[in-house]
RNA sequence: GGGCAGGUGGCGGAACUGGUAUACGCGUAGCGCUUAGGACGCUAUCCCGAAAGGGUUGAGGGUUCGAGUCCCUCCCUGCCCACCA
């Protein structure tokens, strides 16, 4: 009945100050109030079929009591809700059943609004938000553009965690221990091209922004500890003859030796001792390869200790040469080049060269093949370094380019390919005297680099074969034994590292106790300062070397650069299946990768046959060939759209905008909208997001902020969690377990307000808790006798009796009681017992104001327990507005009961529209106190004493007492201690 | 191994900056009301003891007139991270 009334009135609608165009102004109710809003948010539900749960519960109430609290209070409250509604369960079910996701998603909708409603939920729910509704998503993908418009979202290949179950990439804290977050199958790793977004760039304002957030310190330290941060340096390891004598540099179409990084390279490596030949390749704007290979061959001198490294179409000529070679160079870099003629970025005259190699020359000529790729390369198609490694070998080294394309100035990785050196990184440079060997992590390009050096490549080859192969709980076995476990690990005989500073020459190792993909995945040991270095050390009778330390300043000036690294990796941001939303982009073969114009967002989902994921990578939405196909918006040529969706988590980064200003059409929300409400004022939700969403959804809100489109830097001012409900037998709740309690079953036994007050009652919040069906009896009761108090006082004073709505039948005889209504009422004994009930009533109201404040809603129902408990001894003396104050305290807990009875009290306007009661200080004060009489500390006797009595009066009222005799007769107290109102102490 | 949160009756849990440990509820027992009841009401319920009294907050030590609360050592549980140089 009220759940209609509520939703019918609006009651819970949160009106805009900003349709006055006026944010600061005063609102709600009240005069001294100024901007008082309250925005509470819950993290909005995924739609599932099962429906909702416990653990859904237990937010939403918590955050139903407190903007129904904060609404009393006068604030105006805005309280939202909707879906999160993309996402793997509604596409498998898709596969499964044959039933457009849309469709369920629609129905499973429906369903959990049903249930909220049945739950007491007062949320808005005209603003109500669904991330699958291309209104919605249109900002979606609208904001992910700001993000490749600001080059914060790359394409970049690399290997990322995929799950075989899923058949989709994840992000890193979407890994929980190897294993998928979603479905629990072990994730494995794959070379795949992905779309990236660039939290790293966040990194040192995800962490400032911390400090000053109303957030749980454990939440603020798993963020922290999740970005990583150390502050170190990174210093170069040369290798024993890891120079070589003579360079030939070749650059690239339309480039020249003074042009990108060619003059630095070259300084470079003369510096230490080469000899470098960086020759103008003839007619560079429209190359003939003859005419450039000759140029090279004929003022080149080659010999077997040659480098040959090419940029771009420079490596095409490299290869070239290569063919016309007598004998082999030691090793051919190629940086960003190519094997057909696809240059993107201008029309390239291919009818003067020459596509076809021969591959059996270049190889048996080139030494060590380098094939370097810059992942952000947008000249050279990404596939090209895999069409180089399958025409003539070699290793392809994937790293990111200064600028796109390897055309910055200094390309420090290029100069590491041409010096063999190993670069570390250490948070403690100050030790590098005391390095004695250098450890590299089993996939460090290292070991291929030199293949030829190592004389035991065979057994190195084995053990990296072997690290490979461990599978993900051998590993957990290990590392969780670290102190026991011994360390393994393969020297690379026949190569020596250069430490810089002693100058000594030291073996270089590779061990997986280092790791790939942290720091250069590369590490200098100092056994004599590193728990984990010395085990290795004495493990292979390694020198442990005691040098004295050096400044941290002067090691990072004269050995290396200082760096900041983190652990935080930016976020693998594609997914390759159907139900999410479309990546905004088109791939076109002369302009690259262009944004969707903003006129035609949303790309909306196409309809298609087949949901299932193709398992090559690719999304299924790459099989609709009229979706795919598609012009240029910037050159009308033809061009493919990115096929490829959006992660869960964003749609969620962002909804909470969104409510600010659920219906806009031009922007995602208005800024003056944004202005009214934001920031979140206080954020319900569970522990399991610190690291996902909360981290995902604060680095878009700080560059939207960043961007000016919202305005606060950050985007919730304070986060409440609450720990997880078990079932009875303090196991996670779950089918296979049966230990399951369903929120609908209790609402069906013991009615929504049992149900809500109940798991508030279970514990607190933040705790872990476990549902004790039998517990809920005891709310039950406690609802059942606030009925019986109200209803006998007003069926008393109307002389009317009421019908009795409850569900579960009461007891049918009469109240045991008399009530005198307030009219009956006079004479100084009833009024006596009137003011008693007022100070009772106004130490609760104190006592449950501050709990809810605080979160303390268990104490706060044991407060109003309490209450009802003493309003039950004094019934007779109860008059009307004594129960009015009750019900207030009630109504967030139990809403519909209390507004029953309040509205039987004769209210016209709901409990819930009605001011949250102020203690009176004058009623709360009490006139007398226990007195505890101590001796030596120990609790002896104790008696009533008037508040504010002095020490030298309470002495002499303990002594009085009877039981003190045997303690004080014959020993003066050495000491005598007094706590004003609380106790007093004799020391004997 | 690291970080965080904890360890209080038969159970869930109270206890402000050190000041009556066990609030509130569940369960249990007795009584009342009932044809009966797993409904309702009343009473009792940390342990030992007939009582006087004594003991008790994971274990042990310390500071203090006084410690569940502060300090040290150790044990255990949950969550998160995990060889991060």
């Amino acid at each position: 009945k009220w759940q209609k009334k509520w939703l019918g009135e609006g009651i819970y609608k949160a009106s805009d100050a900003s349709k006055k165009n006026n944010p600061d102004a005063q609102r709600g109710r009240g005069s001294d109030l100024k901007r008082r809003k309250k925005y509470v948010l819950i993290e909005f539900p995924y739609p599932s079929g099962e429906g909702l749960h416990m653990g859904h519960l237990r937010p939403y109430v918590a955050g139903d009591v407190y903007s129904r609290y904060s609404r009393m209070k006068g604030y105006e409250v805005m309280y939202p809700i909707g879906w999160d509604a993309f996402g793997l369960p509604a596409e498998n079910y898709a596969i499964k059943n044959k039933v457009h996701p849309s469709v369920s998603t629609a129905k499973n909708i429906a369903n959990a609004k049903r249930q909220l409603q049945s739950w007491g939920m007062g949320f808005d729910w005209s603003r109500e938000v669904t991330t699958t509704d291309p209104n919605y998503y249109k900002w979606t993908q609208w904001i992910f553009l700001q993000f490749f418009k600001a080059g914060l979202a790359y394409e970049a290949t690399g290997k990322i965690n995929w799950c075989p179950k899923d058949k989709t990439g994840l992000a890193n804290e979407e890994v929980i221990n190897g294993h998928c977050e979603r479905c629990g199958t072990k994730v494995v790793e794959k070379e795949m091209k992905q779309w990236y977004l660039r939290i790293t760039a966040y990194a040192e304002k995800l962490l400032e922004g911390l400090k000053k957030l109303d957030w749980p310190q454990g939440i603020k330290t798993q963020q922290e500890n999740w970005i990583g941060k150390s502050v170190g340096a990174l210093l170069d390891f040369e290798i024993k003859d890891g120079v070589a004598p003579t360079y030939v540099l070749l650059h690239g179409y339309t480039g020249s030796p003074s042009a990108n990084f060619f003059p630095w390279l070259k300084k470079e490596l003369e510096r230490r001792g080469a000899k470098v030949y960086t020759p103008k390749l003839p007619n560079s704007d429209d190359p003939r390869v003859y005419d450039q290979v000759a140029e090279v061959l004929k003022s080149i001198p080659f010999n077997k200790n040659t480098v040959l490294l090419g940029h771009s179409l420079g490596g095409v000529v490299a290869m070239k040469v290569l063919e016309q070679l007598k004998k082999p160079v030691r090793k051919t870099i190629l940086v960003s080049s190519f094997t057909q003629n696809r240059f993107l970025d201008d029309p390239f005259r291919s009818y003067a060269f020459d596509w076809k190699f021969n591959a059996e020359k270049i190889k048996s000529n080139a030494g060590a093949i380098h094939i370097l790729r810059d992942t952000t390369d947008d000249t050279v198609p990404q596939f090209q370094a895999e069409n180089i490694k399958n025409l003539i070998g070699g290793t392809i080294f994937n790293f990111v380019a200064n600028a796109p394309h390897a055309c910055a100035e200094k390309e420090p990785e290029i100069l590491r390919h041409c010096v063999d050196s190993i670069q570390v990184f250490t948070t403690r440079p100050d030790t590098l005297f005391g390095a004695t060997y250098v450890v590299l992590a089993p996939e460090h390009p290292f070991v291929e680099n030199l293949k030829s050096q190592i004389s035991n490549h065979k057994e190195v080859e084995a053990y990296i074969k072997k690290t490979k192969s461990k599978s993900e709980d051998e590993r957990l076995a290990a590392s969780s034994t670290i102190s026991g476990q011994e360390k393994t690990g393969v020297e690379l005989k026949g190569v020596k590292a250069i430490n810089p500073a002693t100058k000594e020459e030291i073996p270089i190792f590779i061990a997986d106790y280092v790791l790939g993909t942290y720091g250069t995945g590369a590490i200098m040991a100092v056994p004599a300062h590193d728990e984990r270095d010395r085990q290795f050390a004495e493990k292979f009778k390694l020198p442990i070397a005691n040098k004295p330390l050096i400044s941290i300043a002067e090691a990072i000036k004269k050995f290396g650069q200082s760096k900041i690294q983190y652990k935080l990796r930016d976020w693998v941001f594609s997914r390759q299946r159907y139900w999410g939303e479309p990546i905004p982009l088109i791939h076109c073969a002369n302009c690259g990768v262009v944004a969707v114009p903003e006129k035609d967002l949303p790309v909306k989902l196409p309809k298609v046959k087949k949901y299932e994921p193709t398992g090559t990578g690719e999304s299924p939405l790459a099989a609709i060939k009229e979706w795919v196909n598609i012009k240029c918006p910037q050159c009308g040529g033809k061009a493919l759209r990115e096929t490829n969706t959006m992660p869960q988590w964003a749609g969620s980064s962002w909804y909470y905008l969104r409510y600010a200003d659920p219906k806009n059409k031009k922007e995602f929300a208005s800024k003056s909208l944004l202005k009214c409400w934001l920031p979140v004022d206080v954020y319900f939700g569970g522990m399991e997001h610190t690291t996902l969403h909360l981290l995902y959804s604060r680095f878009w809100h700080k560059f939207l902020y960043d961007k000016k489109y919202v305005p606060t830097s950050e985007p919730y001012a304070k986060r409440v969690p609450h720990g997880i409900i078990l079932g009875a037998d303090g196991e996670k709740m779950s089918k296979s377990r049966g230990n399951i309690v369903s929120p609908d079953e209790i609402i069906k036994e013991f009615g929504a307000d049992a149900l809500r007050m109940y798991e508030l009652f279970l514990g607190p919040h933040e705790a872990t808790v476990s549902w004790n069906s039998r517990g809920i009896l005891g709310v039950s009761r406690f609802l059942e006798r606030v009925w019986k108090l109200g209803f006998g006082f007003v069926s008393r004073k109307d002389g009317v009796s009421l019908a009795q709505p409850l569900a579960r039948p009461l007891d049918s005889r009469p109240h045991s009681s008399n009530f005198v209504g307030d009219h009956a009422r006079s004479g100084s004994e009833t009024l006596f017992l009137e003011t008693n009930l007022n100070h009772l009533l106004h130490k609760a109201i104190k006592k449950v104001t501050e709990d809810i404040e605080s979160f303390h809603y268990n104490t706060a129902i044991s407060a109003l327990m309490i209450l009802l408990n003493e309003m039950e001894k004094n019934e007779k003396s109860i008059i009307t507005n004594h129960l009015l104050l009750f019900l207030k305290l009630l109504a967030p807990f139990a809403p519909h009961l209390a507004e029953e009875l309040w509205m039987a009290l004769g209210n016209k306007e709901s409990v819930h529209q009605s001011e949250w009661p102020k203690f009176d200080p004058k009623l709360i004060k009490e006139e007398t106190f226990t007195l505890i009489i101590q001796i030596n500390g120990k609790v002896r006797d104790q008696v009533e004493a008037k508040i504010g009595i002095s020490e030298s009066e309470a002495g002499k009222l303990a002594i009085k007492q009877e039981r003190m005799k045997q303690y004080l007769a014959e020993n003066k107290p050495k000491k005598v201690i007094f706590v004003p109102n609380r106790l007093i102490n004799f020391v004997i």
